[in-house]
DNA sequence: TCTGGTTATATCCGGCGTGGATATAACTAT
DNA sequence: ATAGTTATATCCACGCCGGATATAACCAGA
């Protein structure tokens, strides 16, 4: 199974943030401000992702974008994709089993 | 933010598995076999998740189940039932998100 | 232009949590 | 009786995370 920030990773990833600081922002967001991705375990996780061979570095960002030097891109490996479908695939069944068990609607 | 193990853990015990034990083939048969939670971690979640007041030990099991002296029932506190709450509605986001991402259908 | 705030990446340390193994013992079925 | 399963408990090594610190590029406004 995944961590819980590789998959965070993976997800913003699959949502389109291509360079690290906009994975931070995308978690951040997406849980109301209540998880934060510090940079210590951003970068390290991944780290970790592309050395496993679920993340791989791809040399052109988004060409709409104003060219920022420092930014590093990432994508998904076809690997990558498949992990991501089969974590959020375990979760659908635990929100079921959550919704199942009445702790939310 | 709960870890896997502990969010797992208070899910089963909203799902009516009263004991240790229990949780485990819980944990095993939602994830379709994929997520196992062992021995160790699993006893020392449950320590944790009661230290944290999350969880408490009750006397009594179930009474139409065979008494089995060594099983130890838990029960979720209302504490623990709005970690739990809130843990899932979290989940149902990034659920969210992977569907509008196009991961899982 | 220079200055402060934000964006962006990187690394270190201490500590917590996990996996896997091992142990013990009570149940159950044959 | 005895073998297999159920059930709880503890240990060690390792991996991951939070928080802090560092560095530097970008941008807006004075």
């Amino acid at each position: 199974m995944l961590t819980a920030a590789g998959f965070h990773v993976l997800l913003a990833l699959a949502s389109g943030r291509g360079h690290g600081y906009a994975v931070m922002r995308f978690v951040e967001e997406i849980s109301g401000g209540a998880v934060k991705l510090r940079p210590g375990t951003l970068y390290r996780t991944i780290n970790r992702l592309v050395a496993d061979g679920l993340v791989e570095e791809s040399d052109a960002g988004d060409p709409a974008a104003p060219h920022d030097a420092r930014r590093r891109y990432y994508q998904l490996t076809p690997q990558g994709e498949r992990a991501a479908r089969e974590e959020a695939e375990l979760m659908t069944r635990l929100v079921t089993a959550a919704r199942e068990a009445g702790l939310i609607t």
